[in-house]
DNA sequence: CAGATCGGGATAACCGATTCACCATTAAGG
DNA sequence: CCTTAATGGTGAATCGGTTATCCCGATCTG
């Protein structure tokens, strides 16, 4: 079922039929009945292909994901679907699978940047999509690629170097103050934090919040205090170990993702002292195992859905030659559960 | 960058280039050798769009899910996605978001089967996908539906009641009678069952195949020993409960998913017993969970990955015209940690 | 009432590839 | 040496929409 055929059926051209599809021209109201009517008894669709071939542009968003496994790419999926959905946009998803390789700074391979770069020039250049999101994991320096590619590129979830960039983030600096903030009027004075990798922009983001906290706050927070960590369960497990045996051990323990906490929480009753009695822990992330370890896990939650919302929304302002703010970060919230207590 | 330039500057006509191409015929190696310089010079990509149109084929498989956010669903993505790229295969996702809907029996609705039919058409008619996947946490009963269509629709994770149809899924069945085979051999007699929805596919499965090892190991599940769930904590929690206020209480609990597990582990400990000491427990799924309550879940793990694999081999043998079985099942295998004992 | 204006609709070019039909050249065969 | 076949390449139609341009009749204007 083409145009063609419709325009048969109705008695009239082509073009009148794609006048009366687009409401591109005024058209008689007997002839636009006429030709809608035929639509619909037949379910006529118009061939999106043919559309986007004559208009150059095919109200397509693709996006590219580091993993799509990795926790926080579902959700933003989500909200960008959403959003592309109720403006007419469809997605092409394009998925790099470097699950296993994401945390070992992988990032900052020239493999990972042919991968990445290959990835968003099949989709511009073979796919001809409209703009593209890239959801990655850490911040990088993507400099002058968006240049070279002229349609808009949106990052979400990290960030980049360049401020001509479009990126759709979280406050890690800022809630991470929050979460210092809070176990500090909790009574507690010494927070131990275990850091996510060294160096990596989610990671220095937070400590740098927790650290310009905790001098507001009053708090002395030695360098002994921050343990590193790499964001996977046993480094949690040893941070929090290395925390307890000094000498003047911390009441609280902010690590950086739900996975070290849980580690910690681990360490912590191994070291036969109780979460939150002796040492209160909090996450970052809110995972799905923050609220089925014991006792439930005090964490922090991205709104990584209103992230995907925010990217989709700025990439087609973007497409649509709009403005848009070149940085959006969205507000966390803490998520109290059960490993934080008032210290005693 | 078009084709003709392309042309142009190699001095040769579109049609050429277009074989050079595709391999489509003979071209000298001269004439060849320059064409495959000019592109590689330019970084030419052939429009993806502009191929579609002319051959009526997109190379693109439209994956249509329930809603991504829901747990199986990012790891079949992921699976379809590797074997989509190998073989040239782009990906459009349909997300339904209906995830919030997913445990109502949403399914027989009819808003959901206009749902669902408007996401598959959109894709067969507008984008004109190849082939559709259809991610689906229910069986279903769609007789009619792959005819209309004229494309290959494959189900994955679901399965559907007409032979006909394409239906990747899982040893739901066989592997729960695994669970009750091994709970046997470990000296349990008295086996409760925590069921999902009642009356849907997946649960009743899973139930079949439970009770068809029990009677081939010989132990005696009687009603009371299956309680029906919803697959929410809670329930597994209210079930476990009715089981330790029989008369003679099970020694294992096989809880037909994590979520379900973990209420039932929460309710024996609160009935003052220990698991697995008192009470062994295994659940379903090895969702991120599993491995973070205390003690560790034993569980079942699906192949969430290869249910993908195949679905989009399925898929792509059927665009290519090739037979393809009707029905695969993946094997599960199950997972052993810390919550299931050997009877005292 | 003649000429200008306007509005609804048709015609045809176009987007960028693919591919059929055809042509020119060369090779093979009798 | 002429016919036939094979080979490598070109021209043009085509996929299904969109849109610039044109045309025709009706309305308006002075």
């Amino acid at each position: 079922m083409t145009i063609r055929e419709i325009a048969e059926l109705a008695g009239v051209s082509k073009a009148t039929v794609s006048y009366v599809l687009n409401g591109t021209k005024n058209i008689t109201p007997e002839v636009k009945q006429r030709v809608l009517r035929v639509v619909a008894e037949s379910g006529y669709k118009k061939n999106r292909i043919a559309t986007s071939l004559r208009k150059s542009s095919t109200s397509t968003i693709g996006v590219v994901v580091e993993d799509i496994i990795s926790f926080p790419v579902a959700p933003i999926i989500h909200g960008i679907s959403e959003r592309a959905e109720a403006e007419g946009y469809q997605i092409i998803l394009s998925d790099l699978r470097i699950l296993d390789k994401l945390y070992n700074n992988y990032h900052q391979t020239p493999q990972y940047r042919k991968k990445m770069n290959d990835a968003v020039d099949y989709l511009l250049q073979a796919a001809r999509v409209d703009a593209v999101i890239f959801v990655g994991m850490y911040d990088r320096d993507f400099t002058g690629l968006i240049d070279k590619i002229g349609k808009p590129l949106v990052f979400a979830y990290c960030t980049t170097r360049d401020p001509a960039d479009y990126c759709v983030s979280y406050d890690g600096h800022d809630v991470s103050g929050e979460v210092i903030h809070s176990l500090a009027r909790q009574g507690h004075e010494r927070i131990g934090v275990i850091t996510g990798l060294p160096g990596s922009g989610p990671s220095e983001a937070r400590l740098r919040g927790a650290l310009s906290a905790a001098h507001e706050a009053g708090l002395a927070v030695g360098p002994d205090c921050i343990q590193p960590g790499d964001w996977e369960y046993p480094s949690g497990y040893a941070g929090a170990q290395r925390l307890l045996r000094l000498e003047n051990p911390p009441t609280a323990i902010f690590a950086m993702n739900d996975l070290m906490a849980a580690g910690a929480m681990d360490a912590v009753k191994d070291a036969g002292l109780s979460v939150p009695g002796d040492v209160s822990v909090i996450g970052f992330d809110d995972r799905e195992l923050a609220s089925f370890v014991r006792p439930n896990l005090s964490t922090v939650r991205i709104d990584l859905v209103g992230i995907g919302r925010a990217a989709a929304e700025t990439a087609i302002a973007r497409i649509r030659g709009e403005e848009a703010q070149h940085l959006q970060v969205l507000r966390s919230v803490m998520i109290p559960r059960d490993s934080v207590a008032e210290r005693k």
